[in-house]
Order: C-alpha cells, then structure tokens, then sequence
DNA sequence: AATTGTTTAAACCGATCGGTATAGACTAAC
DNA sequence: GTTAGTCTATACCGATCGGTTTAAACAATT
C-alpha cells in the first residue's frame, strides 16, 4: 500500500484562496497557484482538478468559513442594533487591516465574472442575497422591539446596506482611505437610527 | 502624399471601449479589439500603441465624455436636490437600459486594478474623489438654501454616496435586480432629507 | 525484498497571449 | 507615372496559458 497524503489538503486550499482572493481568477496563473500552495502540478491537478474547479471550491471555503460563519455568530447576539453595527465595524476593520487589500471575495468575484460563467454568478448572488436576509430580518426584530425606527422598510433598508458593504469593499480594494470606509460604515449604522 | 486616413479613430476608439468595458482589461485579447473595432492589427498598433496605451485612452474617453460631461451637465442645473435626484435615477436607468449589464467603466477598472498599475489607480481615484467634490458641492449648496437636512455632513454625506453609486454599479453589473438598484437609490436621495 | 500507489520534477501538448514584420494594394500629391 | 505613406492581410516571434503525461524517487504494506 502506498503511503497517506504528504500535504495538508485544507491549507493547501486556503493557500490558493489567498491567490485567487488577491489576483481574480483570470490573472492566477497556475503558476501562481503552485507558488502559492507549495505543491507541485500534479499533485494539484490531481487534488483539485482543473483551475475553475480549484476556484469554486476556494470560493466555497471562502463563502462558508467567513460569510456564513460570521453572520450566524452576529445573529447569536440576538440584539439587531448590536449585530449591524458589529458588522460594519468589523467589515471596515478587515478591510484596512489587510495590506493587500484583497476586499472581500465574493464581492470580487461578482464583478470579474459579469455573465459568461452562471453557475459562479448564481453562487455570489445567493451569497448575497442571504445578507440581504441577514439584515432585513435585524431590521424587523430591531423594529418589533422598537429600536430601530419603525419608517424603515426592512427590504429597502436591507438593500441600502448591501450597496453600502459592496461600496465599502470596492473602495477599500485600492481607491480610498481609512476614514472615508469608516464615514460610510458610520452612515450605514444610522441608516436604522 | 499620402491619403488620410480611412478609418475614424474616435469611432474605433469607442469601439475599443465598448470591449474594455464589457469584458475587462485582462480578459479582452487583442483579437477582441481588432474584431471590435473593425481595423486589423498593423493600424491598431500604428495608431493606438499598445494594448494598456490604448486602454488609457478608452478610459480617458470614457472618464470625460461620460463622468466629467454628466456632472457638468447637473451642477449647471444649480438645483443641488435635483442634481442628486436625477443623478441616481439616471445611474439607475443606465445600469437596466444597458443589455450587457457593463456597469460603470471606472468602477470595474478600480477593482480589476489593485495595486500593480499606480497610474490607472490614481486616474480611477481621481475620479471618483472628483465625484466625492460634486455630491459635498451639492449638500453644501443645498444645507446653504436650507433644502437639504443642515444634520448632514456633507463630507460623510458625500462619501456615503459615492459608495452607494458603486454599490449600485457593481450590483448592477450581474447580480441584484431593477427593483434592488431603485430601492438603493431611492434611499441615497432619502438621505438627504 | 517485492509490491503498491503517491509523491515529485520536468518534459511536453496545442492554443493563445501581446507584439512585430512583411508584402501588396491602394490613394493621394507631385 | 512616380513617389510617399497608409491601408489590408498574413506570417511570424517568443512567451505564457491551462492541462496532460512520463518517469523516477519515495514510503508503507505484504
């Protein structure tokens, strides 16, 4: 029998994440990928498959151990005030203590792949669309315990705020500054108010 | 002598845009832009240099005659509400009126850049700070005449709805329907109240 | 030691990349 | 008609693309 696998193949996975994260799918070259992993060709062909296989399940990681991970602890607040304003707070955070300034995944993604591929489209749409979800329901049981004010349409002010992430994200990609991020995300927290 | 030339290089130069534009810098191959434009390669090159030159101009282009051109057009309305109103529905009915959903030229370029070419940033960057200038002229002017709500800051203000316009822009570009894009900029004119 | 299947490195594939060069065909001014 | 310069089409360049294959090195089981 042979031996069992030399590479971890969840850190080799975060590892490629990191690549596609940073250059897009188009610019990672698979020379990129197994500079960024550590492994050689065929063991990643092998591993993965091809480069838009590898990308999907990267993207999935990516959507599953950071979008849904974190609104599922924000909403374990229980306390809609408390949970949109952590978020914010955090998302400008992560964005500026990045030095890559990558932004955030599947925001990137949405952009770099327009129509050509639907199957990736449909992943980040469904990705956002539960953030929609995510901050329609903290409106609602915000304004059912009157605290957040009640002239708010859940669904509008849901939307407003995913412009608002997405606008933070694509700025803090390279166009503007720490303080315009934190003036937006500050603008977004008393969108409820 | 020779003849002048036969083609019209602002038509091919929109062209060249149009593909820019639609499929991005690194995804549109010089065989996009010959088959875009109409010309073949000699008078390509011969006339545009190469392909990152003639990308600078289609982005000059497009920064002037679309960005530059629309904000001139409203700040000489000296109406700074309805300069704000009509800048978002137009944004709005611009995304949706598009069939390839291209979004906003700069926009996508500021994302697909991040770090490698300093100089397309700061040209991304000095548009969308120019933009920044307007939204703050307009709230400003506004507070001044007593029609816009005096609690709003204008810099904040104007930082907010520069990542809202992208937030619409980039949603516009695949994911996020008409009805999502109008309850955003429905709510960017609501800010201001 | 023989076997088995995975590791690695590297050669190799056809295709495409951005970019250049060449050779005529063409239209103008002389 | 000669000449100058621009058009078109096409061949060509080296490099790189994503992807496959090959073969040797290797470790664990038998």
């Amino acid at each position: 029998m042979p031996w069992e696998k030399s590479f971890d193949e969840e850190t080799a996975l975060e590892k490629a994440m990191q690549v596609f994260w940073d250059k897009g799918y188009e610019s990672a070259s698979i020379a990129d990928l197994i500079e960024g992993t550590g492994l050689n060709r065929g063991s990643l062909y092998n591993a993965f498959g091809g480069k838009r296989d590898l990308f999907l399940k990267t993207l999935t990681k990516y959507d599953r151990e950071t979008r849904q991970a974190w609104l599922a602890e924000l909403e374990a607040l229980d306390d809609p005030r408390q949970a949109l304003s952590r978020f914010f707070d955090g998302v400008v955070e992560q964005t500026i203590a990045d030095p890559d300034h990558k932004g955030c995944f599947l925001v990137n993604t949405s952009l770099e792949f327009p129509a050509h591929d639907e199957e990736v489209r449909q992943f980040v749409a469904k990705g956002l669309r539960e953030l929609e979800g995510f901050f329609r329901r903290c409106i609602e049981v915000g304004q059912a315990r009157g605290e957040i004010r009640a002239t708010l349409e859940p669904q509008v002010g849901a939307k407003t705020l995913v412009a608002l992430l997405v606008g933070i994200r694509v700025l803090g990609r390279g166009v503007g500054d720490e303080s315009t991020l934190q003036a937006v995300a500050d603008e977004a927290k008393r969108l409820i108010d």
